[in-house]
RNA sequence: GGGCGCUUGGCUCAGUUGGUCAGAGCGCCUGGUUUACACCCAGGAUGUCGCAGGUUCAAAUCCUGCAGCGCCCA
């Protein structure tokens, strides 16, 4: 046949879109039919529709694509269901942003307008990050792919929300929550970002209306926040501080406000804490708000919904910043003397988790979602082994949280989202929730009925991803065969936001865990190990990793240096070692069909010691993928085939062959050719997880295979010729011992290349790998530079001797080498060896090792020291000879 | 304040259940136009596994304390 070309460089922008294009068309990305084996099921991870992809998608779709990739060659029905989400605030943002910049306000542009745009850049955006996806080469049904905002999704949070509110878990109720006065929403307190920031612990006076004898004239307290006073409805001490007994039932004057307020003594107050005595806000601090339940205290909110002061403060304050109005407060304070002082402080200050801006405790109308009950159910399943964690520990953090759950502020003052099907009746106040909009108010028939204005927090979409994306609530056939799904991969910051709460809408909802397994990825930071942005531009663009390294580097590379511990810390070039490794299988690959020139391939070859040893080596690395893949060690996975790929396949067994392909016999050439496809055809499949476009535009090269790599049967242990022989893997090991031994001499002499060596090799009494150095002495002399190969009895006179295990190898060369300095390094290495021999001896003397020790450590130990003492006289014994 | 994690060759990190596990990639040094690959080949150097104790026949690996760094929750 004629030899097959390849380009003689590796160029992933040749073929990567061709394949990806290709698959999809042969619809290799659809589960197969059931076929008995258990399902394999991912969901993704909805990415922000008008987001941008960034290193981490990239991450966290490409360790799924070789868990999918692999379980599909494994022959399982293995579906990974693709979507978006709607990203309520972050859309609008974009939106508004847009609208700002064309002079428009939203207001202006009204509520269904404003969806209607909003819609317009959703769907466009969307098409990029499709794209994007498709460009890493995530192998995801798009057939079954997703939107949060979907009909059928929409569907589902309706559901949801009603069943939630019949079954009492749903509730509307006035308290504090998070707000941004920039977003102009509630935020939930997971979106609360805290950071320390310095600040000022600023202590008041207030004074005491009509003190008692014996009572101060003024109360000294401390806070933060010395502008919410204007909200304060009390001043509270422990009821077991001595030192304020005496103003039990007293009033105090609020400063600037003009307002008269009670003494409360209540034990959240922390004596220790400045002076023991803390004003109490209940409409801005959820502590304090806690206290005013308690002391049926009045709620007096400062604050207008951006965040300025409203008409329940002097005038002379309204419409201000509440933060700018400290600085008048503090001075106005001064004035009248009740200014004592302020101390540095550093305090914990929340941000808005989407535009940073300091969040205000706020009080308003929300709808919550009871999260006891959910979490409890949560909890039972993980204690009952029905979900885990990789690594295991992130099982704390979750234990942790659903532990000490909050109630889910689920209602958000936005317009991009699924609107809250609660009406309100004009007529006689009540509310109705439904699944369906009513005509009418089912308590007094009164038809002016208006939806709920606000819409539902984004994750109350996706905490039902894994069923609703398969058709729940419908019983649909999807949902039958594919859910539960079996894993889900996502990053550690939204173990919170999602991944819990998916678990407890999974219970309530479908009565089982979403997922059997969940793996947590690490954060993907850059070199300095600060977090990737857009502010820092230090950012790495996955596309941009593409289309310069291709998407098999992208994903190759990742795995490569996957770490479950640690975060992963990269820059642009460590992706050339995904490239590199991708350029080693296209010419290796390339070397190999050239070959092919005047070649035919032969029906049943037969197989060499090589070749059956290369096959053991890629069972090996088989099992070892795996074994890794089950536990997501993708490092060690990505890590075994690299080393069978290069260091085995390459490095000796090519190399080895090449006696083969450049021997006399035709019949040699045609056996050793065929062998070479077989096996690089298994290796490309072995690889394709990790590297799915190169291996597979090869495999579509090599003669006599069929049907896609995507489609091939993942390599797996044939205990017929590749039988795992641990002795074959040992007496190849000592074959290339041998070489090794001959090729450091010759280094290490600036021995040429091109000088070709005589070589002569003796066994050591009991040596079992004699028969087979012997039968391969051809690739010893091809391999080492030697002009021949010789089996002797005894140590020629004249040669340089070097030490291996089991044998001993001689080189005519003492002429061509610097005697001292070859006795200084035997010198070197029989220390050594004579060290190792007596501290192996000192253990096995120690009669408490050889009792308390296994029987195959001490036989071990005893092997070695056995070995070690061989080795140390061979050394001394050619120190003797050099002297 | 509570919890979790990290500290291993110049850099970034592996090291599953304690017994050659002291490793990888990059970087570095020496030598190479062996017609697959210089995105390469051959050879080589570099670590008291943060510090101090302890458990054990045996510890990078388990326990305690300390130091430094990071994250999460209050």
């Amino acid at each position: 046949m004629k030899a097959v070309e390849l380009a003689k460089a590796y160029d992933p922008r040749e073929f990567e879109d061709r394949i990806y294009q290709s698959w999809l068309a042969e619809g290799h990305f659809q589960p197969v039919a059931p076929n008995g084996k258990k399902p394999f099921v991912m969901v993704m991870p909805p990415p922000n529709v008008t987001g941008v992809l960034h290193m981490g998608h990239g991450l966290n779709n490409s360790m799924p694509d070789i868990l999918i990739r692999f379980h599909r060659m494994c022959g399982e029905p293995t579906l990974w269901v693709p979507g978006t989400d709607h990203a309520g605030i972050a859309t609008q943002h974009v939106v508004e942003k847009k609208l700002r910049a064309q002079g428009i306000d939203r207001r202006e542009l009204g509520r269904e307008k404003f969806v209607e745009e909003t819609w317009k850049v959703a769907n466009e955006h969307h098409d990029v990050i499709k794209t994007q996806l498709e460009k890493i080469g995530s192998s995801c049904d798009w057939e079954r792919e997703r939107f949060t905002l979907d009909e059928g999704l929409s569907k589902a949070v309706r559901d949801v929300f009603v069943t939630l509110y019949e079954r009492g878990l749903v509730y509307k109720g006035e308290y504090l929550v998070n707000w941004c006065p920039s977003c102009g929403t509630a935020l939930s307190d997971d979106e609360v970002e805290h950071t320390d920031e310095s600040g000022g612990m600023y202590h008041i006076r207030y004074p005491v209306v009509d003190p008692a004898p014996g009572c101060p004239e003024y109360v000294e307290i401390a806070t933060t926040r010395p502008e919410t006073l204007l909200g304060d409805t009390a001043v509270a001490y422990h009821p077991d501080d001595e030192r304020y007994q005496n103003l039990a039932g007293a009033t105090v004057r609020l400063p600037l406000a003009d307002r008269v307020i009670p003494m409360v003594a209540d034990a959240y107050v922390d004596r220790e804490f400045g002076t023991g005595l803390v004003k109490i806000t209940p409409a801005h601090d959820p502590n304090d708000f806690e206290v005013g339940r308690r002391h049926n205290l009045p709620l007096v909110n400062i604050l207008a919904p951006d965040g300025t002061l409203n008409d329940n403060v002097p005038e002379k304050y309204r419409g201000m910043k509440a933060r700018d109005a400290r600085e008048l407060v503090v001075a106005d304070l001064e004035a009248l003397g009740l200014f004592i002082r302020k101390e540095a402080v550093t305090h914990a200050v929340g941000h808005c988790y989407r535009c940073h801006t300091i969040v205000e405790p706020y009080l308003s109308k929300q709808w919550f979602v009871k999260m006891r009950p959910l979490a409890d159910k949560a909890l039972a399943a993980w204690r009952n082994g029905e979900v885990k964690f990789y690594p295991q520990r992130w099982e704390n953090t979750y234990e942790n949280w659903l532990t000490n759950i909050r109630d889910w502020c689920i209602s958000r003052q936005l317009w991009w989202g699924h609107r809250i099907p609660a009406w309100h009746c004009a007529h006689c106040g009540k509310t109705v929730v439904a699944r369906e909009e009513p005509l009418e108010c089912p308590f007094c028939k009164s038809t002016e009925l208006t939806q709920d204005e606000d819409v539902l927090d984004t994750w109350f979409s996706s905490w039902l991803w894994p069923f609703s994306t398969l058709g729940w609530p419908q019983e649909t056939a999807d949902l039958r065969k594919f859910y539960p799904t079996t894993t889900l991969l996502t990053g550690f910051d939204i173990i919170f936001f999602w991944v819990a709460r998916m678990i407890m809408a999974g219970l309530e909802f479908t009565g089982q865990v979403p997922f059997r397994d969940v793996c947590m990825t690490t954060l993907v930071r850059d070199k300095q190990g600060r977090k990737m942005s857009k502010s820092l531009g230090n950012g790495i663009d996955p596309l941009e990793i593409v289309n310069e390294y291709g998407a098999d580097a992208l994903k190759f590379t990742l795995a490569f240096l996957y770490t479950s511990t640690q975060d992963i810390l990269i820059n642009k070039d460590d992706f050339k070692l995904g490239s590199k490794f991708a350029n080693k299988i296209w010419n290796a690959s390339r070397y190999i069909l050239m070959n092919l020139e005047g070649r035919e391939l032969v029906a049943d070859p037969s197989y060499s010691d090589a070749d059956r040893w290369i096959q053991a080596r890629l069972n090996a690395a088989a099992a070892q993928v795996r074994e890794a893949l089950a536990s997501y060690r993708f490092n060690d996975a990505a890590g075994a085939v690299y080393e069978y790929f290069w260091n085995d396949f390459c490095d000796w067994y090519l190399e080895v062959t090449k006696l083969s392909t450049h021997s006399d016999s035709n019949a040699e050439k045609d056996r050793a050719v065929t062998v070479l496809i077989a096996v690089l055809a298994e290796s490309l499949a072995l690889l394709h997880p990790f590297l799915p476009f190169v291996t597979e535009e090869i495999y579509g090269k090599l003669p006599g295979v069929t049907g896609r790599l995507i489609a091939q049967p993942y390599p797996s242990y044939d205990a017929g010729r590749r039988a795992g022989d641990p002795e074959l893997l040992e007496r190849f090991a000592s074959l290339k011992e041998l070489v090794t031994l001959v090729r450091s001499l010759r280094s290490e002499f600036g021995i040429a290349p091109e000088k070709k060596l005589r070589v002569a090799v003796r066994f050591d009494e009991g040596f079992q790998g004699g028969a087979f150095v012997r039968r391969n002495a051809d690739h010893v002399s091809l391999l080492a530079g030697a002009s021949v190969v010789e089996f002797v009895d005894a140590k020629p006179d004249g040669v340089l001797a070097l030490a291996g295990r089991g044998f001993e190898a001689y080189v005519y060369a003492r002429e061509a080498v610097d005697v001292a300095q070859l006795a200084a390094r035997f010198q070197k290495e029989a220390v050594k060896e004579r060290q190792y021999v007596e501290r192996t001896a000192a253990k096995l003397a120690n009669e408490s090792f050889v009792a308390s020790a296994p029987a195959d450590v001490v036989q071990k130990e005893r092997q070695k020291l056995k070995d070690a003492e061989v080795r140390a006289a061979k050394l001394e014994k050619y120190l003797e000879d050099l002297a």
